[in-house]
DNA sequence: CCCCAGGCAGTTA
DNA sequence: TAACTGCCTGGG
């Protein structure tokens, strides 16, 4: 990995295991959006950033060496060795061999706890385009203005505080439904208890998630999604209907409680088992594997 | 028109 | 503690 810089951009040369679409599309984020040049445009911890691909380089435009060094090398992961992560997983494992060489350039983000958890809470029952659209439509309404790249503008994620202050039926014009009153309640939580994400991420895996879950809308796969998409639990395994499509189409062969399917994955995996289940799911959602 | 989507909470037995 | 059911919303 070569860093170089130059106006308004870093440029990261022979980064190994790193494709945009890989990390942007499996399912892990929502604010990040495809360009007309194959680009993606998006919004971390108050940052409008562009990663591009070309070539052997990838180009993160609209940033500085700071930003780079404080924010996105944590933010993408630049620290982790995923072939290593990929040869452990890979061993004696003819599936994820080949649901590793599909996602080749998967790298699991770093979020932000407090926005993963919404983000998260909206997804339950949902669709990922939906998703999206409500998360977009809240920043906008609720979120602080950051400023405009290439002729969007574009908005900080709102604070717990920023939500505490609005009504149910302003955040259903984001089209949240039901889940409305799921998103206002962890936000008066959040608040009026003084909860800091910051601290329950420093708990061990499982009273994280139990934590987690005495948010109202998060239940068993919700946290699990936040522990390894912003608490750097990487051994947790969230099981959505393609991690269960797909363990159940290649080791199962039958219908099995999600439960089970996060157990076996859990210690087949091990350590770690939440890349498993990204490289699995990205795999399995893709091809439409196991989709009757 | 009907169907369902990256689950959850609330209610039964 | 497992099984069952309703749920906002919008795109196919």
């Amino acid at each position: 990995m070569e860093i170089t810089y130059e106006c308004n951009k870093v440029i990261v040369n022979n980064l190994k295991n790193f494709n945009p679409k890989h990390i942007f599309e499996c399912g892990q984020c929502f604010r990040w959006d495809l360009q007309d040049d194959g680009s993606y445009t998006g919004v971390a911890f108050g940052k409008i950033l562009n990663v591009k691909q070309e070539n052997n380089s990838i180009i993160f435009d609209n940033t500085n060496i700071e930003d780079f060094n404080n924010i996105w090398l944590n933010y993408f992961d630049l620290n982790t060795d995923y072939g290593e992560i990929k040869e452990y997983l890979n061993k004696n494992d003819d599936v994820m061999k080949e649901a590793t060489k599909f996602g080749e350039g998967i790298r699991i983000l770093k979020q932000d706890p407090w926005e993963t958890l919404i983000s998260f809470i909206i997804s339950a029952n949902n669709a990922i385009p939906r998703i999206k659209k409500s998360i977009e439509l809240i920043s906008k309404n609720f979120g602080q203005y950051i400023g405009e790249y290439k002729g969007k503008d574009y908005y900080k994620f709102p604070s717990p505080k920023d939500i505490y202050n609005i009504s149910e039926e302003q955040l259903k014009t984001c089209g949240v439904g039901y889940r409305s009153k799921y998103i206002l309640n962890t936000a008066k939580k959040v608040v009026d208890e003084k909860i800091l994400l910051e601290e329950i991420k420093k708990l061990n895996s499982e009273d994280c998630s139990k934590s987690m879950r005495e948010f109202a809308g998060v239940g068993p796969k919700v946290a699990n999604c936040i522990l390894i998409f912003a608490m750097e639990k990487v051994e947790a395994v969230p099981v959505d209907v393609w991690v269960k499509r797909v363990m159940e189409h290649f080791y199962f062969h039958k219908d099995t409680p999600n439960k089970k399917i996060e157990q076996f994955a859990r210690e087949k995996y091990g350590k770690y088992a939440g890349y498993a289940q990204q490289y699995l799911f990205y795999y399995a959602r893709e091809l439409g594997i196991g989709k009757k």
